[in-house]
This record gives structure tokens, C-alpha cells and sequence, in this order.
DNA sequence: TCCCGTTTCAAACAAGCATTTGAAATTCAT
DNA sequence: ATGAATTTCAAATGCTTGTTTGAAACGGGA
């Protein structure tokens, strides 16, 4: 028989296959990736996909809700407000920028959501109710706190909307960022420094609009 | 003969095929695009691509031109500094916005513009270089000016993210803008609105940064 | 009317794709 | 160790895609 004892364990199909899956429908998209790339760099058979998922497209589904999960993990499921709002608005960016962004995740997590933004799956509407819209209601908290009510709902929203857009920004506009400033490719400045940045706009922006 | 007299003139299957192509890139994406599909939609025999242009990939290429020429006309080649910084930093938002959102220009032009960031091709390098590079010093001289040069290199390109995110998020994230918050797919806020918005939200924390 | 360059078209082509298949290999309870 | 269930695999299938082809239709100048 000349049997070769080879992988001992975690041989584990299903996970190769959604690790490798997940990066290449980051960088290439759902339509240009191709599943004979994605089993080849899993090291498994084409008809791994068949049987470990129907299809393609479940396969896709399985990744994007594996995202999610971990996305849970990562921040724990969002402080809700207590303390100050200058406080917890720094905090929503931290975590915001940290869910997206955290070298602990997978790098491709977050280029995954944003081409989700752009070309939605019927995945988005679950990602939106179910990870995003608990988040937009504590934004929307912490701007009537800091507005002390003073504004219009439309204004809370647009508000909001200028400060998870300046996050939103650096994952989804990674290549443009680095066409324009090319330092920022070479030496991308730490989250924190993000943080900062967009914390201290925002909140000079919000103190001014009541 | 028994000839019907049909379109008399302006067949112009060229122009035809842009306009359709435009649509469908900018909805589908390049890859998901089938060229029969654009090819149907013009009402044009396929072959035509391959007459008109040589193949898919070069009909793309003239319609991201296309894109970019209408664009420059729209605005017009951007007026430089002079006058107070605050009037040019809302005149450049104005502009922004406009030459994305503006309605006369048809409504892929910046969905394609948006693909392009997120999923670049070889053409988004000339865009930046020969669209965006100019915008952007204009923005660096802006800020600078508002700041009095009191700031580092660094943030003043933050700031100017922070500033020119806040425009791109209503291009970009549309579909998470609609089901965030359906009010603005049934009465949408005017271009006008969002430029006060922006402005506001941004000169104020400028000013506070300096 | 005839000719000739241009433009359109239906049909075919070849390549790439996701998916299926049936058998081989592996695992594991008995 | 034996047999059934699970998992893997090489190969094939069938469909969709971009592209090509060769002929037909058109248009305008002799």
C-alpha cells in the first residue's frame, strides 16, 4: 500500500474553502472570481464547492455571514450609551474604524462590505438591519445629545452621514487614497491617528451645527 | 423595393452602444456586463462592438472618456484661487457634488466613477492624474490657507479626505444610504442641500483645527 | 444603373465557466 | 477487520460568454 502518512488533522475542506473564497471574492468580486481559483488556492477539488456548499453563490453567502460573525467578535456587541456623548462618539469611531479595519481580521473583511456597499447582494438588506442599523441609532442618540435636540431629524441623519462617511472613506477608497498620497501606501498612518482625526473633526463640526 | 423608409437619420449605432454601455457598466459592473446585453438594449446587432470598437474591453474605454470629457464640461476646468478660502471651499464642494450628481449628466456617469475607485482599471490612473491631481492641490491651497499653515502636511490631506468623503458617500453608498434611511430615495435632498450641509460641517471643524 | 466603400446582420466559433458525475479514497462505528 | 457513510477527486457536461465570419444591405459618386 506505501501509504504516507500525511496531513494528520485539520484537513477541514469547508474552512480552506471559505478563507480562500473570502479573499478572492474581495479582490476580484463575485462575477471575476472563479471558483477553480478559489479550490485551487483552498488545495481542494473543484467539486469541494458542490458538496460543501450548493453553489457558488451559497458559498459567497457563507462568506459574507462569517464576516459578520467575526465583525461581532471583534468589538463585542456595541457599549450602549452611558457617559458623556463626546465620549461615546469617540468610542463609536474607534470601534467603527476597528471592525473595518483591525489587523486582526482578515484583511479582506472589510474590502468585502464595501463592494457589498457598491454592488448589494440580497445579503445587504440582512447585514444592514442586523449589524448596521443598531449602530445608526446610537449615532443618531449621541448627535441629539450633543445637539441637545436642536436640530432637524433630516440634519441628525446628514450628520451622521459626514461621520461614518470620513471612515467609510479610507476602506473604500484605498486605491484612489494611494494614487493621490502615495505615503499612504508606504507608511499608512495607525488607526488611532485615524480616530483622532475624524473624532476632533466631527465633533467641531457637531458643537458648531446647534 | 418595397422600402420602408425607417430612422431617417441619427442611427448612429456609435453613440448608441455608449450611452447603453454606460448604463449597464455602471449597473452591472464590467465583468457581470454581457455585451449582448448592451448590444441588445442599443438595439444593434452584436457584432457591432466589435466593428465600432475593437472589443468589450476598448468599448469601455471610450465610455469612461466619455465620462471624463462631459465631466470637464459640466464644471467647467475648475476655477482657481482667488477670493477668501471659505468662498472656494464651498464653490469646490459645490462642484464636486455637481459633476457627480448633477442631473443633467446621465446618472451612470458616477456610479462608474465609484466602480472605478473600488475596482480600478489600468484607466483610473489617467482619471486621477488628469481629473482628480488638479482638485486635489486646489483642496491642499484651500485648506492650507484656512489653517494659516499652522498644520502638518499629514492632516492638512486628512482634513481634505474628511472633506471630499463626505461628498463621495452619496455617491458610493447609496444603496446603504436607501435602506438606512428610506426617506432619501423617495424625496432625495437637493444637490444644494447637501452642499450647505457639507460646508458648514466642514469649515466649522477647519477653523476649530488651526 | 453600376460600382465600391461602409455599415449591419444572422449564424457560427472557440474559450471559459459553473456544475455534475461516478468512482475512488477515507473515516468510523461495530 | 468489515461494511456503510462520508469526503475527495479527475474527468466530463452543458451552458454562457466574447469574438469572428461571410454575406447582405446601405449610401453616394460615376
Amino acid at each position: 500500500m506505501l501509504a504516507i502518512a500525511e496531513s494528520p488533522i485539520i484537513p477541514d475542506t469547508r474552512r480552506k474553502l471559505i478563507d480562500s473564497a473570502g479573499a478572492i471574492f474581495a479582490e476580484h468580486g463575485f462575477h471575476k472570481a472563479t471558483v477553480r481559483e478559489i479550490t485551487d488556492r483552498a488545495g481542494v477539488n473543484v467539486a469541494a464547492i458542490n458538496y460543501h456548499f450548493r453553489d457558488k453563490a451559497e458559498l459567497y453567502r457563507a462568506v459574507l455571514s462569517e464576516c459578520h460573525c467575526t465583525a461581532q467578535a471583534v468589538g463585542g456587541p456595541l457599549k450602549l450609551g452611558d457617559g458623556p456623548p463626546e465620549e461615546r462618539l469617540r468610542f463609536y469611531i474607534d470601534q467603527f474604524l476597528n471592525r473595518l479595519l483591525h489587523p486582526d481580521r482578515p484583511k479582506w473583511h472589510g474590502m468585502l462590505m464595501a463592494r457589498e456597499m457598491t454592488e448589494p447582494s440580497d445579503a445587504l438588506d440582512i447585514i444592514v438591519e442586523e449589524a448596521i442599523r443598531p449602530q445608526a441609532r446610537e449615532m443618531e442618540k449621541i448627535i441629539n445629545e450633543l445637539t441637545k435636540g436642536k436640530v432637524s431629524k433630516d440634519r441628525v441623519w446628514m450628520i451622521g452621514f459626514s461621520v461614518v462617511s470620513q471612515c467609510l472613506f479610507y476602506l473604500h477608497d484605498r486605491p484612489l487614497i494611494e494614487r493621490l498620497y502615495p505615503k499612504f501606501a508606504s507608511k499608512p498612518p495607525s488607526i488611532e491617528q485615524l480616530v483622532d482625526h475624524i473624532y476632533a473633526f466631527s465633533l467641531a463640526a457637531i458643537r458648531a451645527a446647534k
